[in-house]
DNA sequence: GGACCTCAAGTTTTT
DNA sequence: CTTGAGGTCC
């Protein structure tokens, strides 16, 4: 059955026509030259090379814009692809908002996976599936590994399959099916990886199942075999927009060349320079080929950044240049003037997290210099709009589209001034536009937390700073960790919904069947398998089976049969709430008694959602787990059950938080963020703190170990995206110190560090560390060794002029980039371990006076005044008439 | 079934 | 060092 006509009837919109009645929107306006330029070319193949910051989702909204503005093509006429559901729902939001009317009518404009799962619904057949098929995260997949390979008595010890799942993601990613696997993988996974690829992708067809690689590569699949199907799609999808095309991998590559082939009207909007995500599977190969790969490709390049200060933006070329291989792009702004780029060494990383603890606090308060007189180009850029905005007269129905400027803009004028200036001026309050000028031109004299970020290379530097922040009473929050959907609890619920709604979904059988506890161990689960096996039914099924026959007896016996009834029952309320084919008879059929039609009518999904959560003991069990986190939990769940309120079904609402669900709670409270380089890409913020730029962690020693110098250049692209963050104030520093595992390591500066161009950056000094101010350092006869070569180190006076600062640069240079610096060239002699005698009074920075207890190697046990009896490594103690406060 | 213990590992992460 | 997963013991 065609699905063609169907798709038009209840997707087709006529949203372009009205947006045509609308009043003229000037969506061009404002746009620069090659922005302008990204949008009008329509025709053909178009990458558009998008700089960090240079407006690269304004053209891409308007470009949309366009193309239903001219009647070029209808809302489901364009296909626009994203990676995050964020990213999708913010284009949605911007296309509705420049057409004056919600963007509902897009329905091809989603994340990758989510219009794979549109298409796949439809056309499930063809790869042997059901269009109701479930989709397998991390975790289940893994389980059904973990099957598969104890199956075949394998040592999961030695061969984990979390190891065996990532090369089977891998190869899904460079689309490989088992029988495509090339010869050269195939010793991967003690040379059983295809064939256990292979097993798993059969186990995945009978449990009609598919996980996250295979909603891309069943596509392609389809396509490739379905030339007519694919020839519809091509008539369909008559222009293609990607976003982030640098990170598309080899599936999604030929995903969208299937797609493209027939009319080639593609534009990709990526750029190289911000390709972080090789590591899962992303090719930046893909961007680097594309004008071979689509011929009469037009590139354009967008440069013109309104983001960032000169010297941030001359700092991150400086370091990107270090880079091979790239299309080259280089940055530039109208704006003048800005702070260098700061950097600081020191001493360790508590130090750090101190000190940027103690910056932010003067930027919160105004106290620090650069919080006087802002100078922040894209509040400026704000501001002209703003006022060209007035000029043009304010659209009474546009208060949306107003505010949301507003408040997107950065939190500086996100204050209850402008909202209420606006709000004047939307009234027709005369006078209001000046005070909104006014207000708008009044200096902004500090930061709000929300403006401050600190982006970290790996998650556990992380750490460092709460532990700090929480001391200090500094408001933050941790951007990423793990998804909501992700969590235990909402993955125990969601398998009770999946097992109700197809019961033979073994996977979430297999989850629930004993959480709650009910007394079924792994002798009766395993009586469940057999029994299903046996009979070749589902578990659910073999279950019901096992308990009649009486193989399962006893407490465990009777609370399985009633999981069974339970399940079943409340299948049948799902079905009665969701009648087949619309046929309400269906929901009457069977009826015996008032109960049971009441059951099977007034119930809604998310009242049915309730009833499992409750009658399966599972709400139960949290309320009487005395865990801290229960509580939590128990709110999760009740957020759950509310979301599911914007769903028609429980179905949907499954497909939803496995694909679209996520976790940014918006909270109105002002906060620094604190999160990965990573999680940061796509964001802006004024005030940016860098930290942990030290070689081994940034650049990251296992990447350069794994990948080279492909690994090394993507950590530089990294360093690239992080200093782009910033607006106004860029902040990188290192520590001397480290601990690692809890070893104490010294650090030497990041190469990266050596490539930000003298001129535009300017090093810092600690105020008061080590007994000196700024630039102080007359260093005492008195002084431990170690504060003498600190100073050095930290190029205490002037910088980049230090000797130390240069001896410290030539050494880099000898090295070279690609070398791994191991313990060559210690800049400090941290081993050095002391001439310490067992009852000697030390200090130590953190835990203060004690006697020394012991001593093994470089290991000192002290006996402190007030911290107790620890253990600390020598070097961090010194002889306690040596101390210097 | 749960409390306790041992042992290994320990980047980045979306869907 | 710290966390988490798995095993052991009651």
């Amino acid at each position: 059955m065609s699905t063609f006509d169907e798709m038009d009837a209840f997707e087709g919109a006529s949203l372009s026509a009205r947006a045509m009645a609308a009043r003229p929107t000037p969506y061009m306006d404002g746009l620069n030259a090659a922005q302008r330029e990204a949008v009008e070319t329509l025709d053909g193949p178009v990458l558009m090379l998008a700089g960090a910051g240079t407006g690269k989702t304004k053209a891409l909204t308007t470009r949309i814009v366009h193309l239903l503005t001219t009647n070029r093509a209808r809302t489901n006429e364009i296909l626009a692809v994203t990676f995050t559901n964020k990213a999708a729902r913010e284009m949605k939001e911007r296309v509705g908002r420049m057409l004056g009317q919600p963007a509902e009518g897009m329905p091809w404009l989603g994340t990758f996976h989510s219009i794979c799962v549109k298409l796949l619904r439809r056309h499930a057949e063809l790869v042997g599936l059901k269009s109701n098929f479930t989709i397998l995260d991390t975790d289940d997949q893994i389980r059904l590994l973990k099957q598969l390979i104890s199956a075949a008595g394998i040592d999961d010890k030695r061969w984990p399959a979390r190891m065996l799942a990532n090369i089977i993601d891998d190869w899904k990613n460079r689309a490989l099916t088992p029988a495509k696997v090339p010869a050269g993988d195939a010793a991967a996974y003690n040379h059983r990886g295809t064939e256990f690829y292979d097993q798993y992708q059969t186990r995945l067809k009978e449990l009609n199942a598919v996980d996250f690689g295979d909603l891309l590569l069943h596509c392609v699949e389809i396509f490739q075999n379905n030339p007519d199907l694919l020839a519809q799609y091509h008539r369909w999808f008559r222009y293609i927009l990607v976003d982030e095309y640098q990170d598309t991998n080899v599936a999604q590559y030929l995903w969208l060349r299937l797609l493209a082939s027939g009319h080639k009207n593609i534009c990709c909007v990526g750029d190289d320079d911000q390709s972080i995500y090789g590591w899962r599977g992303a090719e930046v190969g893909n961007i680097l080929r594309f004008e071979k790969d689509f011929s009469g490709a037009k590139v354009i390049r967008l440069e013109q950044n309104y983001r960032s200060t000169k010297h941030i933006l001359s700092a991150a070329s400086g370091v990107i240049r270090g880079n091979e291989g790239r299309l080259g792009k280089e940055l530039w702004t109208e704006a003048e003037g800005g702070e260098k780029v700061r950097l600081i060494g020191h001493w360790d990383g508590e130090e750090e997290a101190r000190w940027i603890g103690e910056k932010i606090d003067d930027l919160k308060t105004g106290r620090a210099p650069e919080a006087k007189n802002r100078n922040n180009p894209r509040s400026l850029g704000f501001v002209q709009e703003i006022e060209r905005l007035i000029k043009q007269g304010l659209d009474p129905g546009s208060e949306d589209e107003y505010l949301s400027r507003v408040f997107s803009t950065g939190q500086v004028y996100s204050d209850l001034k402008v909202r209420n200036a606006v709000n004047a001026i939307l009234q027709g309050n005369p006078g209001a536009e000046n005070m909104l000028k006014s207000v708008l031109a009044s200096p902004v004299d500090r930061f709000s937390l929300n403006e401050v970020t600190i982006l970290v290379r790996a998650s556990h530097q992380m750490r460092a700073f709460e532990d700090r922040f929480l001391t200090i009473g500094l408001p933050y929050r941790v951007i990423g960790g793990p998804r909501f959907y992700e969590r235990l609890e909402i993955r125990d619920a969601m398998a009770y919904f999946r097992v109700v709604i197809s019961p033979e979904d073994d996977l979430a059988f297999e989850r629930i069947v004993n959480t709650p506890k009910r007394g079924l161990g792994d002798k009766a689960q395993q009586t469940i398998q057999m029994v299903a096996r046996e009979n070749g039914v589902s578990l659910i099924e073999g279950a019901r089976l096992a308990v009649e026959e009486g193989l399962i007896k006893g407490k465990g016996g009777a609370a399985l049969r009633r999981l069974v009834e339970n399940i079943a029952r409340w299948g049948q309320m799902t079905r009665a709430v969701i009648p087949n084919d619309g046929d309400e008879d269906a929901v009457l059929e069977g009826v015996q008694s008032f109960e049971e039609f009441q059951a099977r009518t007034e119930v809604s999904h998310v009242e049915l959602a309730e009833i499992i959560l409750d009658e399966s003991g599972y709400t139960a069990m949290w309320q009487a787990d005395k865990n801290p986190d229960s509580p939590g939990r128990l709110e999760n769940l009740k957020e759950l059950v509310k979301a599911l309120e914007n769903f028609d079904n429980l179905q949907g609402f499954l497909e939803h938080v496995s694909l679209v669900m996520d976790n940014d709670k918006q909270d109105a409270e002002q906060k620094v963020s604190i999160m990965t380089l990573h999680a940061a890409k796509g964001l802006e913020f004024p005030a940016v703190f860098l930290p942990g730029w030290e070689d081994g962690l940034f650049p990251s020693q296992r990447s350069m170990d794994e990948s080279g110098l492909k690994g090394l250049e993507e950590e530089r692209r990294l360093a690239y995206v992080g200093i782009t963050r910033a607006e106004e104030v860029c902040t990188i520093s290192f520590a001397g110190n480290r601990r690692v595992f809890g070893q104490w390591q010294s650090q030497l500066p990041s190469r990266f560090i050596d490539e930000l161009p003298e001129e535009h950056v300017e090093v810092l000094t600690p105020p008061g560390l080590y007994g000196g101010g700024y630039g102080a350092a007359a260093p005492s006869a008195a002084e431990p060794p170690v504060r003498s070569t600190i100073e050095e180190r930290m190029s205490n006076a002037d910088g980049y002029n230090s000797p130390g600062w240069k001896r410290m640069q030539a050494r880099t240079a000898e090295r070279g980039y690609s070398k791994p610096r191991k313990s060559d060239s210690q800049i400090i002699d941290l081993t050095a371990t002391s001439s310490f005698t067992i009852g000697e009074r030390v200090f130590h920075q953190k835990f203060g006076y004690g006697a020394i207890i012991g001593m093994e190697g470089d290991k000192l046990e002290v006996d402190f005044e007030k911290a107790g009896t620890k253990k600390v490594v020598a070097r961090f103690v010194s002889a306690s008439d040596d101390i210097p406060f």
